[in-house]
DNA sequence: GCCTAATATGACAATAGTCTAATATGACGA
DNA sequence: TCGTCATATTAGACTATTGTCATATTAGGC
């Protein structure tokens, strides 16, 4: 395996790790600075073992770090490099707003086809 | 569902889309400009169909855009900016090489722990 | 040591993503 | 129109992710 094709396996793991609006909402939350478990759970709205589980997906790719304080747990996010990652992408989505509108619509539909052949 | 919420899907499903090796190879084939499938699913070395699923995924999420020219279709990147982010997450990887070699060796294995409690 | 609060983990059903093989579509030339 | 090339889609088996429920772990107060 070359060091590309381990790049790439790296960055499609990353955004694996990124795909779910619950994890997306996580690290939004943790904008701020670091955040007790509790605090971020009661705030997905979600079951206490679902949202721990999503934060045990970032913790396991490196995403967040955890440190226990007390009875609770703190998270925060490893590099804030991510922010830049995730205001990028809001640029890019505020640039396609209408193709954006279209898709979140159509997201249980039948997809545009390709030109056929 | 407030637009808060739309972003969050929106960047999920963005992320799920670059979320296989394959996805980010093609992008990766697609820096310098606009390329024909068959070259694209060569150069991926998979299964014919199987590489043209990879491309109907980025197609779908309006990652990638097609046309046809006479028996081929050329592919190319809607948006250049993706390109920014996948410069971005490869800063990121530099930055954290040693973490990201053992999380690439350990892929398959039980993962680090968060602190008990 | 026992109780409770906070958090993590495991089992398992449901769902979604991926791969392979087979088939369909569209363009072009004979 | 028929054959062929390039590409896309469908169907089905396999695998991975997700959500729920139940249980385990750790910390701290009594």
């Amino acid at each position: 395996m070359t060091s590309t094709d381990q790049l790439q396996i790296w960055k499609a793991e990353f955004f694996k790790a990124l795909s779910h609006p619950a994890r997306i909402r996580i690290l939004e939350l943790l904008r701020d600075g670091e955040r007790p478990a509790g605090e971020l759970l009661s705030a997905l709205g979600l079951e206490q073992s679902n949202g721990s589980q999503h934060l045990a997906v970032l913790r396991h790719r490196n995403i967040l770090v955890a440190r226990r304080e007390g009875a609770s747990v703190l998270y925060s996010v490893r590099d804030p490099m991510l922010f830049q990652i995730l205001d990028l992408l809001r640029t890019y989505f505020t640039e396609h707003l209408s193709e954006v509108r279209s898709l979140l619509e159509a997201l249980d539909q039948p997809a545009e086809m390709a030109p056929k052949g």
